[in-house]
DNA sequence: GCCTAGTGCGTAATAACGTGA
DNA sequence: ATCACGTTATTACGCACTAGG
């Protein structure tokens, strides 16, 4: 059932280091059984973390600057990008991936909040259906109270005939 | 040979060239700068994103016995994980990872079936309260009426009131 | 003109990481 | 430690445009 070890960096791997032996020697020099370098353990508070590379975690400045941008415009014409990316010293394909994610953010976000005011709507509509149906309930007995009003009056008419009969 | 048709080429390539960005810079010199309507052009991979290249894809089957057993429970106790880790060949932690992933997957889809239930759900309403609407419209006019019908009987009354009057 | 390969950018999915409870 | 949640990065498509036959 097993026997397939890491295939995803396997296959990938593979294909990379058969075209160029030297430069996957140097970036991944060591593979460790089959357990890829996993650094982290520990709570290191507010440290860079991470030996190795990884420098994860834009700061808050430059966030703030793309949320600006974000905010004015949510697609990145190349231009812009390039911008951007010196302004914040970032690699453009970062800014191009961070535009990415903040949309794919913003469209979650948005279905939730659609979610919401359409659940508030649709209570109040079955709210007002409900009166509705009440209402609509009502209308059967004005209308029977309608037709004996009509009878009383024809009655009365007919007991008041005496009045115009040359009796 | 278009990156449809073989698209192991093309992916081998696609991930070379994030990894080596400069083995693939060096073949697209950058060329003028002007702006035109179309943004189209730009030849540049740009450097650094040397972080984070470690990267994965889990294969079909590897998936397909995780979401089994997802499906089966979707919370993940310390001794089936290490069980599914040994049987897909994979870190502990590599499994852990996915299933948060996957329950965070699971909950946006979950709120998307439920976006469109509801949606369904509030037209329908809507539709049923428009057409009680509708027969509500009727109601003043019945009730309309039922009060002239009630004056005539007043009127009437009064008018016949010298009969019981000691006039 | 009409392919066809190459390239840039977009989206969707997803892996892995970081933080805080 | 685990989990939820947010964030960064990557894989793998798809589409539009372009240059060279």
């Amino acid at each position: 059932m097993t026997s397939n070890l890491n295939p995803q960096v396997d296959d990938q791997m593979l294909l990379i280091s058969q075209l160029y032996p030297s430069l996957y020697a140097q970036v991944v020099p060591v593979v460790e059984g089959e357990t890829r370098p996993r650094r982290r353990r520990k709570k290191n508070k507010g440290e860079s973390t991470n030996v190795g590379a990884r420098k994860r975690k834009l700061s808050a400045e430059q966030v703030s600057l793309l949320e600006m941008n974000f905010g004015s415009e949510h697609k990145l014409e190349s231009e812009r990008k390039d911008r951007l990316a010196s302004e914040l010293g970032l690699d453009p394909r970062q800014v191009a991936v961070w535009f990415q994610n903040r949309r794919a953010r913003w469209k979650n976000k948005k279905l939730e909040e659609e979610y919401s005011k359409l659940k508030t709507a649709h209570e109040s509509v079955v709210v007002e259906k409900c009166r509705l149906e009440t209402e609509v309930l009502l209308f059967p007995s004005l209308s029977y109270l309608l037709q004996l009003t009509i009878q009383f009056v024809d009655s009365f008419d007919s007991d008041l005939s005496f009045l115009n009969s040359p009796h």
